[in-house]
DNA sequence: TTGAAAGCGCTAACAT
DNA sequence: ATGTTAGCGCTTTCAA
């Protein structure tokens, strides 16, 4: 036999398929008849009843699912990210369809085209620039919009984010109780608010202890990958600027700087200490193991759950912004300067 | 205005709701008048129609979406699975539901249970052991089902996994070749085809080589973590095991290998070499970089979503499994064995 | 080649 | 407290 439908749990039950489907709902239980509503739900269990969703969001023009928007998968810092998404939302009888962007413009209109052909309810992105007409747009339709991991420059739509300030305030600190004065900063791209947001907290860290903001420790790079951290560090060797420490501004940079003082045969910390942002998986089993900046990737997703889900039950109410706390964890790759600046 | 439906489509192009239905769709455009057929695709573009899938699916009773079990998405094995998996699929049409484990047969059931009361189409299962009742009852129900990665004793359940014997064999012949003799093998739980399949591989290499089946030399872990590859290479330590290289059953107990060859003062690959099994990321920037047997994870995605698109389109095709080719990639944690056997 | 009509399974306004 | 009714948007059989 087929899968049973309301019909057949009312015809079972002897009563009208209204009242099976007041009685299946929690939130209308109550206008049905106690015992009524006891048979009813017992009927569709012992049939294998199951409500079938598409019936149910053609009625309501609900879905029940949400959009998740992210650059690629592949990326460690997501799976963490859309699992905490994941776990809170589905909970609350949601599901949530990932797309991948991967980093380009057509694609992720494309992957926005695609949810909203599936009629989601709301949407999550990780894909933010500062600058992001179509983030705009969307925020502009009837549905709610929530960031997570990076914001534009709207402070009108809501996200959830890593305190990036208050993350390189704490490597900043490390690295000048370890006694650096000369600390590089390899800056993300500034297109971006992880990357701006940390580089102007660098700036800000400078000045707080006192520390010169000379431009030759600054170095943008075009992307967040492992190659440009290489490139970026290779640059500064060849230009003879003088550092003994390096704060990458995400961890794949870090990993590049590791890569490019090997290949000049440098050695970390021995001769130059270096911090990541993320810690992202396996940044313990780097040769040294990386200190870096921890970011509360599942924590990002769960919370971000948590004010979608606001935005979905109570569509007045005011929009909140979410900053996470960050931590330092320290691992081999900081240790104090040599005694004298390294000659290069 | 509201989302334009096909009603509003017809009475736009002045034509039955029925003739947009069909010229909309592809399949069953040439039903209708070639010019009718231009001008309802004008409208419909024109008023940014975009069909309901709920309504469709309840009228077809076909969701267009299938759903991929895996135990954790956080391992970085399944992110690119996923991506080839939906990659493919989307294609094609598809939606993806993922939902995940944790490795616990009650959520398993659970995320079952939710891709069934979402109507998928189809299952792609990345969590088979061995013995598997639950994807016995799956196979028996009228829908396609196909397990990657893994895969059941079960012959007749079509799946798409990494050529493990092969793999094992290419690893062995390239630690042979380099001159080790005795050569431990890290087997993962033998519950799951991977750790069963590798061990016996191993065994066969070791005959197809001429070396002892000692059985010193294999030690089964509980998991394939690396908290379980480090506990298994202490024990040998302890026990005064003489090996000059490992084999593990996967790159994390390859990584907890290292671990524990570290904690003990020993040296890869000098003292021991390692050989690890999946190629993940980041095992190129381990110290050393690990030798690793590669696996086409993204092949495997999509090579699993054509299988199961076939399944889909043609349901009484006889089912196919496939085996992908791997390929053994030579890093630094390989080396010949010292001189003489390590003393310990 | 196009139109008419029915119905997929569910919910919600209204009636009793 | 329960039943009646209509309809969400689409596809598909049948009729013209």
């Amino acid at each position: 036999m087929n899968r049973p439908t309301l019909r057949d749990v009312a015809q079972a039950a002897g009563v009208h398929p209204a009242t099976v489907s007041r009685a299946l709902n929690p939130q209308t239980r109550q206008l049905v008849n106690a015992d009524t509503a006891q048979r009813v739900l017992r009927t569709a269990r012992s049939l294998g009843y199951r409500p079938n969703p598409f019936a149910r969001t053609l009625k309501t023009a609900r879905s029940a699912t949400v959009g998740l928007v992210i650059p690629d998968l592949t990326n460690p810092l997501f799976p963490p990210i859309v699992r905490g998404l994941e776990d809170v939302l589905g909970t609350a009888g949601y599901g949530v369809w990932v797309v991948n962007t991967d980093n380009d413009e057509q694609r992720e209109a494309a992957a926005i085209e695609s949810l909203r052909a599936r009629n989601v309810d709301g949407y999550v992105l990780a894909t933010a620039r500062l600058n992001h007409p179509l983030i705009d747009e969307l925020a502009a339709e009837n549905v709610p919009v929530l960031l997570v991991n990076r914001r534009t420059e709207r402070a009108d739509i809501p996200s959830v984010t890593p305190d990036d300030a208050s993350g390189v305030a704490l490597a900043m600190r490390h690295l000048v109780e370890l006694g650096h004065r000369r600390i590089v900063h390899l800056a993300g791209p500034q297109s971006l608010s992880t990357g701006y947001q940390r580089l102007r907290a660098f700036r800000y860290a400078l000045h707080d202890h006192g520390l010169p903001d000379a431009p030759e420790l600054v170095v943008e790079c075009e992307s967040f990958t492992e190659d440009a951290g290489a490139k970026a560090v290779q640059r500064l060797l060849d230009d003879d600027v003088e550092f003994t420490a390096v704060l990458a501004g995400n961890d794949l940079l870090a990993v590049g700087c590791y890569d490019a003082l090997e290949e000049r045969g440098l050695s970390c910390p021995a001769d130059v200490s270096v911090v990541g942002f993320n810690d992202t998986r396996f940044m313990d089993k780097l040769h040294p193991p990386l200190t870096t900046v921890r970011i509360p990737h599942y924590d990002i997703g769960a919370e971000a759950a948590r004010l979608l889900l606001e935005g979905l039950n109570q569509p007045q109410r005011h929009a909140r912004s979410v900053l996470l706390p960050l931590s330092l964890v320290v691992r081999a790759s900081t240790a104090p300067p040599a005694p004298r600046t390294r000659a290069t």
